[in-house]
DNA sequence: ACCCAGGGTCATA
DNA sequence: TATGACCATGGG
């Protein structure tokens, strides 16, 4: 079976088990965006706390976050964490995302001419530029996480240590370019995580057990002593 | 009380 | 290039 077999395969025993998952959550491409920095290295649910803060506050727009006094605006961020770090990274988006010239000037630009005005912003790093290029711009691009590299690694694909680019070129080349895919995959992947692929597994509760050739002390015990799975 | 969460930057060696 | 410190809230 090839890599590529094995990666679709497994997306389908995902989908199978948790269903289509809809992703990104937001309004619009810009909402997304928002999102994409203030998920950094944070649980969603803070970040839904943030975005409501801005929404109700009739910031949810790039040219009021770019204005706004940064003690202001940190203050609407804090559920989120990090909010003075943040504060100062959503203004550096929005003011780089207003000197482009707005959403429908982005939106001309090439797969890899905007990845890299992405990540020039302070700020937007691999994870995050790929999110905004996935999620807020239907880019073929397919996004790499912690989760990613723990769930992949623990399936034998990959060994984990990979660098970001090495590995992203590895998903894109053996799925091929597909937006659609790409989009509900992360998300099948991040769902995948938070439910059982955990820093401290619960394989027992895995629906992709039979691929997965990580083992539990206890299930490795089990194994070498004759008990069945 | 501890671990974890949909990372990135900066200083140091 | 490769580590480590730092940022900070909220849920399990």
């Amino acid at each position: 079976m090839t890599p590529g077999e094995r990666l679709l395969r497994i997306y389908r025993r995902l989908l199978e088990a948790h269903g289509h998952q809809h992703w990104w959550p937001g309004e619009t491409p810009f909402e997304v965006m928002v999102g994409a920095v203030l998920t950094q290295n944070t649980a969603w649910s803070n970040v839904e706390r943030a975005i409501d803060n801005l929404r109700a506050a009739g910031a949810l727009d790039p040219r009021h976050i770019a204005g706004m006094e940064p003690g202001r605006l940190g203050e609407l961020l804090r559920p989120s964490g990090y909010f003075n770090v943040k504060a100062k990274r959503l203004q550096a988006f929005c003011r780089w995302y207003l000197e482009e010239g707005g959403l429908e000037a982005l939106r001309q630009l090439p797969d890899g001419e905007l990845r890299r005005r992405l990540l020039s912003v302070h700020g937007i790093g691999p994870e995050t530029a790929d999110d905004i290029l996935l999620y807020a711009f239907d880019r073929p691009i397919f996004v790499i996480d912690a989760y990613t590299r723990r769930l992949f690694s623990r399936l034998g694909l990959i060994s984990g240590d990979e660098g970001y680019e090495e590995l992203r070129g590895w998903f894109e080349r053996h799925l091929g370019p597909d937006v659609a895919l790409y989009n509900d995959y992360h998300a099948q992947i991040v769902v995948q995580a938070k439910e059982v692929c955990r820093p401290r597994p619960r394989c027992e509760a895995c629906c992709l057990r039979r691929v997965c050739e990580y083992r539990t002390t206890e299930a490795r015990r089990r194994s070498v002593t004759g008990t069945p799975d």
